[in-house]
DNA sequence: GTTTGTGAAACGATTCACAGCT
DNA sequence: AGCTGTGAATCGTTTCACAAAC
């Protein structure tokens, strides 16, 4: 089951999304092509992807949603809820710390850090802003299974380092750089200004 | 020069930024291994991603940095400014109005739209928040070239509609849905939620 | 001697197509 | 008859390796 490429794991995610929706309708069993179309891709995709894993389906019927459901969730890991740790109170991480999606998927914010003293001590979303000089001492109190950094590009690696020493062995980077970790340390980087110029690319040649 | 991977222009916008970072430091050529070492891919990748829109460098030497910075932002679309529309005024639209990232880069947001009352009439960073009911009036008095979405997932679909209507051609995504749109139009969706379940995956399949 | 530019080889992901189950 | 599961074929991307340029 080893070595699934990240564009199938990404798929799983939006096919569980839609047998969500599925599920709430009612549905109780979909073909590959119904979540395929769905999701813009084909059926023998839907197939091959879930074909890592098992074989879910019944031949003539299609896959029973529910159980694909819980299978899919499995799989992604979403049977358990993270703690998750805030690195940064900037706007982003504001925004981060009231978006429903996070909490709504197994993902809870239980503490956010930062080394502004005018921030240090506010309250955001009934979490009190941390030092980021605790970060250690906290840590000792209350595990965490995932890190969003939103701070400023410099300040992203030393406090990767120290997250990493912590053994947090994942982390989602708003800042634009190249994190360094060591290879049992997965870093998803998300960089909003890349993406735009990505748009900006798909403009300029047409 | 057509059907360039997406993966490819990517690691060029990465290229362009360390080409930033060197200009800064005074330095004038740059070896491919020097350039792939900053973005973690192979000097082989990194001339073979150049290959794809000519020879920029000097055998034996290396690339000129300034000129292959220039030529970077030519291809990348970088040369101009963009008019940016935002269309919802929530938390995450708060935290990218002020995020310096895209003036930066040449993205200046220039109006926001919002359907709630309470919302319509305020200042956000020196915008006045607009009606969505006046997008059409507004692109009058006002091109836009690119959107960026932060609204409901429902509100999504029925409002790019309208954008694709008003010839925009590039939309930037936050809502956690698949976008229908035509072919010359380009749309690329950010899912935070899915990117939190990669790293869940991860964390699961160790 | 160093480093580019690029065909060719290797690798990886997607699509095809069909046998096998329901 | 309908739809899955999966090897085989195809397509796309990355890596190799080396001749050509400096």
């Amino acid at each position: 089951m080893r070595k699934v490429a990240e564009s199938t794991v990404r798929r799983l995610s939006l096919y569980l999304r839609f047998l969500e929706e599925f599920e709430g309708q009612g549905i109780a069993t979909v073909s590959s092509g119904a979540l395929a179309s769905r999701g813009s891709t084909t059926s023998a995709q839907v197939r091959k992807d879930l074909s890592f894993f098992g074989s879910f389906g019944k031949r003539g019927l299609g896959y029973p949603v529910p159980e694909l459901a819980g299978r899919l969730r499995e799989i992604l890991g979403l049977k358990q809820r993270y703690q998750v740790g805030m690195i940064g109170a900037g706007k982003i991480g504001g925004a981060l710390v009231q978006y429903r999606g996070f909490r709504q998927r197994g993902f809870d914010i239980v503490a956010i850090f930062d080394s502004d003293p005018a921030k240090i001590g506010r309250q955001w979303n009934g979490l009190t802003i941390l030092d980021i000089d605790t970060l250690e001492a906290e840590f000792a109190r209350r595990p965490i299974d995932m890190a969003v950094l939103v701070t400023p590009a410099d300040a992203a690696q030393p406090v990767t380092d120290r997250l990493v020493q912590l053994g947090v062995k994942a982390v989602l980077n708003f800042a634009p750089v190249q994190l360094v970790v060591p290879d049992d340390v997965v870093v998803k980087t998300v960089n909003l200004a890349l993406e735009l110029e990505t748009l900006s690319y798909a403009l300029a040649n047409r």
